[in-house]
This record gives structure tokens, sequence and C-alpha cells, in this order.
DNA sequence: CGCACAACTTGACACTGACAAGATTGCACG
DNA sequence: CGTGCAATCTTGTCAGTGTCAAGTTGTGCG
């Protein structure tokens, strides 16, 4: 019966390589899952096993650790981030696709952000988070420099903070009542025209 | 000794510990101590039974679970925000406060805000974030309505995203470069100065 | 063809949260 | 002045978890 299990698991029935075809992206994309819906604490390594029908200690080796694997997902993270935010017309621009990024990858969002749960001196880790830093400083740095005395990187903070704040306040589901069915997005829109007025 | 603790425990006459003292409180600070070091993952009730010296099964009794625990910070938290909110002499001030709160007591801040460890049902916490949030409702509708088509919704959710944002990317050390030495309240009082200009 | 290596399994250990059932202790109340 | 009583804490146990060590199994490559 074990030996039909191979061939009973969907896809492709075929080419698909004995042992499992690719563990690393089912358990990445399992625990993706599983932090969406009940955060990073949610996450067990022997339930991910469970789930992509291995043997308990298998996740191990793609990832090490609990650690590594979570660390593995903020490094996925931040390249995502980086991307979406190269794509960015302004800052504004950048600041709602930081937004929708929060949105789209929940999971990701959170576990970037959670040092300690994290291998963070791993490379990996240190050039995405880099490459997203480098972005975030790149759009700030389009928006011509207003009256003297403003700085750019006191401007940087300050959009960060606020997209970062309202992706976090939007993903803990404290704006529920205050947005009502109100696009976040076209919210966060107006936010920042209205702070940001003159900074443009 | 001992029995002096006993008597030093002010509040109610009848419910109040016995044998450890004040093993509840106890506990409480233990536990603070280890989520401000280790983050909320970090935490576990026997450990604390260990440091309390007492034997692994008795923090259950006072907190339930884990979620019982937590629970209680968090309503501690929202609790300590409240009056600190309170205190602000206008919006600035209040966000300054805000930020302070976060570096004040990083463990109650960082369990607020993270909803699936909690037990949301509870009812002191409910009633605790409701006070917190009447305070910072307060302290927005304080500023002056300005322009038309400004509404005091959106100004309070800009508010609170910027210094949410601002606290959070504070304590999970994602500020330290752009910071340096600077006074991180100061920064913030800068920025939230630059931001919210037209609005006081 | 065969062999080294990566992918996975099996087994074990220490740790955890949670529950149940008992022991201790001081307070209320007769 | 007891004596019941309930809050506090202990002991014991169970299932679940992360992690390590050592074996097993396919697979690709020389």
């Amino acid at each position: 019966m074990s030996s039909s299990k191979a061939s009973a698991n969907e896809k492709s029935p075929s080419g698909r390589p004995y042992h499992h075809g690719d563990l690393r992206r089912a358990i990445l994309a399992t625990a993706l899952d599983v932090i969406a819906a009940d955060g990073p604490s949610g996450l067990s390594l022997r339930d991910l096993a469970r789930r992509a029908g291995v043997s308990h200690a298998a996740p191990a080796h793609h990832f090490k650790d609990r650690a590594g694997l979570l660390t593995a997902i903020a490094a996925e993270g931040f390249g995502l981030l980086a991307t979406a935010l190269r794509e960015a017309a302004d800052l504004k621009e950048a600041g709602v696709r930081y937004v929708r990024f929060a949105r789209e990858h929940p999971a990701h969002f959170q576990v970037m952000f959670a040092p300690e749960l994290l291998r963070t001196g791993d490379l990996e880790l240190a050039t995405a988070r880099a490459l997203a830093g480098d972005a975030l400083r790149e759009a700030v740095a389009a928006v011509p420099p207003r009256g003297r005395g403003t700085d750019a990187r006191l401007a940087g903070v300050a959009a960060w903070s606020l997209a970062h704040g309202f992706a976090t306040l939007l993903l803990s589901h404290n704006l529920d009542d205050p947005l009502g069915d109100q696009d976040p997005e076209e919210m966060f829109r107006t936010m920042a025209a209205m702070l940001f007025r003159h900074a443009e």
C-alpha cells in the first residue's frame, strides 16, 4: 500500500521524482498558509511534515531549524518587497505597494519583522533585506528635497513608519472598525496625500 | 518576613495570595522580562514556575492558560497606555507618549498587538482596550478641524499609524542605523511636526 | 554499472502545555 | 476554639514538539 502512495499523489503521475518532488517548496507553501492563519507561533515542523505526507524529520533536512524555515520565508519576503517597491513611480506609490505587499503576503510580512524568530546572521536574509532597504531609500530619494532643513533620512523614516504602522495595524485587525468597507489602499493614499502634501 | 509580605499586599480584604506571597505578580514580572528579552515565543510557563521556585503547574492556577497569561499582560498594557495617553496635552504629545510607552514597556506592547496569542474574547482585555481606544480618539478630537474635507477618523488613523509604525520598527531594531545616537522621541517629535504641520 | 550523495525514515531525548487528583494552608464562621 | 472550606500549590501523567544521531533508499553522475 505504501508503494501505491507515490502514484496516488496527484498532479504529475509520471515525471515526478520519487521521493516527494520538491518538498522544500511544498513545505514553504504550507507554512505560509499556516502562518497567515495562526501566526508564526501556530507553526509546527511536524505538522508541516504530516501535511506533506513525509516523516517528521524531513523538513529539517531542507531548513535545518524552525528558525531556518522562518529565515527562508523572511528572505523570500524581503526579495518580494524589494521588487514591489522598485516598480513604484513615486514615494506615495511605494507606500501603497508596501501596504499591498503586507496584505497579499501577510505571512511573509509578519515573519520579516519578528527578529527573535530568525537567524539574523543569515547571509541570504541579510542581502535580501539590504536589497529591500535600497529600494526604500531609492523611493525616498526620488522625492525632490523641499524646504531646506528637511532631511531625506527623516522623511524616509516618516514614510516607512506610516506605511509600516498602517500595514501592521491592518493585519492585526485594529483598523477594521475605522475602515468600515473602505478600501485600505485608498485610505492609505488619502492619508499619504494629506500628510506629505508639501513634500511631493 | 514572608508574613509581612502578605499583609503588604493592598486592595481587597478577601481573595489574596497565600502560600508564595504573591505568585501572580511574581510571574507577571518575570514574564515581562522574558518577553522583553526573547519575545513572546521565548516564554514558557514551566520556566516561569522554575524561576519563581514553585511547581510546574502553579502558574496555570492564576492564569488558566498560556493565552491567559498573555491576555492579562495585554490588558495591563492597554490600561497603562490609556493613562499615558490621557496625560498628553495635544495629539503630537500623545504620539510621543505612545512611542515612549512602547520603549518603556516593550513586552506589553508586543503582546498587545499579537492577537493570535490572546483570548480576544476576554472581558478584562476588551474593556482595557476600549479605554485605550477612547483615550486615543480623545487626543485626536482635541486637534481643531482644519480645512473642511478632512475627517477626524482619517487623521486619527494617520497619527496612530505613524506612531505605531515608528514604535514597531524601533522595537524590531530596524531604525538603529537611521537613528544613530539620536533620541527616538526627539526624532518622532520632528517627524510629527513635519507631517502634521497644517493639522495643528 | 556502480557508487557517492542527497533525500528521506526511524528512533530517541528533553522539553513543553494541559489536565486530573491530591496535599497544604490560612481564613470564615459557628 | 475548633472545623469545614476554598484558595493555593504539588505530583503525576499524557500528548505534542524541536532537535539530534544513525540508518535506509533512490537518483544522478562518472
